[in-house]
DNA sequence: GCTGAAAGACTTTAAGT
DNA sequence: ACTTAAAGTCTTTCAGC
């Protein structure tokens, strides 16, 4: 389920600099990685189609968009049965406040990272969404200082680069 | 800290477009929205002044680059003062398993999102940087089953759109 | 602040290696 | 699988409103 791609090094340097930039244009990144620009658009096209490219997603910063505090919300949900999850996860996506949920093994069974306007907000949702829903049985919320994304992702072994398992 | 920003209906739409598909152009957009091509291209450039759009970037499927499994650790650093959770922070950042990292508030100050090829990769990260580390006192360690993105971030009341709090 | 049109840049295709 | 070159499309500028 879900094999891994042979990554070259072409393919390597391509999505290191796209993931720096993803509106990188196929004119410089030809021009960083040494190829014909419509080379980085086969290579491109073919991390899409083997799916090692999900999309472009825009960042945005929430505290400008007057959502200024966030946090993580350890969630159990009881009993923890299919007809009862299934729902759950698609009421809590559905939600604006919510950027991210995870599915998680140990005595918290999801994580939802959630974006709010303040203190005011988080109560009001934590209340309305969480705690007052049947199936949660209890709700653990942890507000985030601070956060960072990390480097880019790369196969293990990148620093000696290009090695993968094969498939496709 | 971090204002809000005055967005009308034309830069929720933009903003919706382009966090459906960070590559729609210019031309789509204008089509959609119902302004010309190069409204749109303003509208996105003040945005991308004024905070509110911090970049794009790429999604990846770890699965197919080698990292199948993922995992969230909690970890406390003690003493957890300045001179000790800079270098701690710069250091799990650095980490080519590192995709997040929060700093929380609670009994665990950080949460560390890792992608890793499989268990016995996961030890070696956990043993190698984290637990054999002076600052770090503990590590908890959940897998990650499943995880999903939610819907596009939109200020609270995007509902009724349109209004959030002045500044720039 | 928006529009429309023109100029320039980039993407994409296709033939050739 | 890559390259070059040409065609098509998109972006970006700018004069005018």
């Amino acid at each position: 389920m879900a094999d891994s791609v042979v990554l070259d090094p072409v393919d390597l340097h391509i999505l290191r600099l796209l993931q720096n930039d993803a509106r990188t244009t196929y004119r410089e990144l030809a021009a960083e990685v040494g190829v014909a620009p419509s080379t980085c658009l086969d290579r491109v096209a073919r991390l899409r189609r083997s799916g090692v490219i999900l999309g472009h997603r825009l960042r945005l910063d929430p505290a400008r968009i007057g959502r200024g505090l966030e946090a993580l919300l350890s969630v159990q949900v009881r009993p923890h049965r299919r007809e009862l999850i299934g729902p759950f996860v698609e009421r809590i996506r559905a939600l604006p406040e919510s950027r991210a949920l995870f599915h998680l093994t140990g005595p918290d069974d999801y994580l939802v990272h959630v974006a709010v306007a303040d203190t005011a907000d988080l109560q009001r949702l934590v209340l309305d969404e969480f705690t007052s829903q049947r199936e949660v049985a209890r709700v653990e919320t942890r507000l985030i200082f601070q956060q960072w994304e990390c480097g880019p992702l790369l196969p293990p072994a990148a620093t000696a680069p290009g090695r993968t398992e094969e498939s496709e």
